[in-house]
RNA sequence: GGAGGGGUGCCCGAGAGGCUAAAGGGGACGGACUGUAAAUCCGUUGGCGCACGCCUACGUUGGUUCGAAUCCAACCCCCUCCA
């Protein structure tokens, strides 16, 4: 696997949205490894699968020899990017950025071989270089080189004008700062070459102009497509909200589902962008028709759990979901446990508590509706009434399952004196 | 600083004293149909020991009313035009 591939590697896979100088960027590619960098600003405390295709593209590269760089925005996410939004968003704390950026790094290790040696990736943190910015310095150094004519042109900015919603000044020099990110990296670590995704295009054009009036560098940039699904949804959410890559906040299990429900349209693109398997093997697979298109599905969604949470994890994943779904058992469903009060199971557990505490309803009324909806079942049978009551009769193994819709599913344990014991 | 317009449920957006927990759409969730898919159709979409009861909710705080998202006052924020 030579360097020179890359590019088009990562072209036929289906990463590239735009490019700003493909020939040339594809000879620097040819002519030696680079190193190439993605910023990830620290919103959240875990990356989801929004961010896979950047973390995709960054393996990618890896496995082609050349050198990824994470930059973590320890100082642009205390300004805030504009790029894509309407509104501003809330300041974060330090504080806050500071866990966040902890939780973030963590994302990367399963995708990424980290080191100081050729081709390992580095991480790094533009508060290092941000922070002590003086602000005058830094507007004759950076800042003659940006016209306002030229930034109002930029959609992140028309975007706000035209929507006639706030911009602040604040949010206007995200723009220079990611600028002045991306001269920085290529001065200290080499780095020639800055992807993003669609919406990042803006700012890294005018990292290459500042780079380029700068220090007279030809560098280049490459932006991803917005994922979206065949039916035109933003990729990534769920019943439960985002699919984040921390097992914490999303299991094994849950995220296997996730690539499982993935609509038909969309398997050959998903098995090219977030998963390893040669190109060859995909086509293959795409072209299965009708319902044998669900092999692929499961084939998807091991290996993207497998690159996620390692192979054992997504083969448990399989195996479970082929009981659940496939042989109707629950025997491997991770146990809820549920405490209770003494007693509480011979005088009967109201179902509608139980859902709520196994976290499969967020209310009362929430779980009500859903049992009129008939989306509730106790041990696989449709619960009707709504005043049904847990006890010990309806334990199988000391367990229950709860079942709410065809998908989601617990098996509930309880703790009490009842069943303390062994 | 002056004049005008506006802040409604996850989002958009109606409502202009009681019939309003608040039309409609989107999204989301559930059901049917399927292949744990899409499309389609149906249902649900504030909380509470819930069939007409109570509580919370229409920027904030007070007020007028038997009764306010709807009227009044002050304040906060946004937009437009003028200085």
């Amino acid at each position: 696997m030579s360097n020179a591939d890359f590019l088009a590697e990562a072209t036929a896979r289906g990463f590239v949205f735009q490019c700003t100088d493909t020939e040339g960027l594809d000879a620097a590619l040819r002519a030696a490894p680079i190193a190439a960098y993605i910023g990830f600003d620290c919103t959240a405390d875990s990356l989801h699968v929004g961010s896979l295709v950047q973390i995709m593209i960054l393996r990618l590269l890896q496995k082609h020899g050349h050198r990824p760089v994470v930059l973590l925005g320890g100082g642009t996410t205390r300004i805030g990017d504009p790029s894509g939004k309407d509104e501003s968003r809330q300041l974060l704390t330090d504080e806050q950025i500071a866990a966040n950026m902890a939780g973030i790094r963590r994302c990367f290790d399963p995708f990424l071989r980290f080191g100081d040696g050729p081709g390992e990736a580095l991480l790094a943190n533009n508060a290092d270089w941000l922070d002590p910015l003086g602000y005058i310095p830094l507007l004759r150094d950076v800042g003659t080189h940006f016209t306002i004519n030229r930034m109002l042109t930029f959609d992140s900015v028309k975007l706000r004008l035209e929507r006639e919603h706030p911009l602040t000044f604040l949010e206007f020099n995200y723009m220079i700062l990611q600028s002045y990110d991306f001269r920085e990296l290529s001065r200290r670590l080499g780095v020639v070459l800055q992807i993003g995704g669609s919406d990042q295009w803006g700012n890294i054009v005018a990292g290459i102009e500042l780079t380029r009036r700068t220090d007279a560098k030809g560098v280049f940039g490459l932006t991803t497509p917005l994922i979206t699904t065949a039916s035109g949804a933003k990729m990534g959410k769920t019943a439960r909200g985002a699919v984040w890559l921390t097992a914490d906040k999303c299991s094994p299990f849950d995220y296997w589902q996730f690539w499982r429900n993935t609509e038909d349209a969309d398997v050959g693109r998903f098995l090219r962008l977030f998963t390893d398997l040669p190109l060859a093997e995909i086509a293959r697979l795409e072209a299965l028709g009708g319902a044998e298109i669900n092999e692929a599905k499961k084939l998807l969604a091991t290996a993207a759990t497998a690159l996620l949470h390692g192979p054992s994890e997504a083969a448990v994943a399989a195996r479970l979901a082929q009981e659940v779904f496939e042989e109707g058992n629950a025997e491997g469903l991770a146990a809820v446990p549920v405490h209770l009060p003494p007693g509480a199971l011979e005088a009967g557990v109201p179902v509608l508590n139980l859902f709520v505490q196994a976290g499969l309803a967020t209310s009362n009324a929430a779980a009500r509706r859903a049992i009129r909806g008939g989306a509730v079942r106790v041990n696989d049978r449709v619960v009707t009434d709504e005043s049904m009551l847990i006890r010990n009769a309806d334990l199988r193994d000391r367990a229950v399952k709860l079942s709410f819709g065809k998908k989601t599913h617990r098996l509930v344990r309880f703790w009490g004196p009842e069943t303390e014991q062994s």
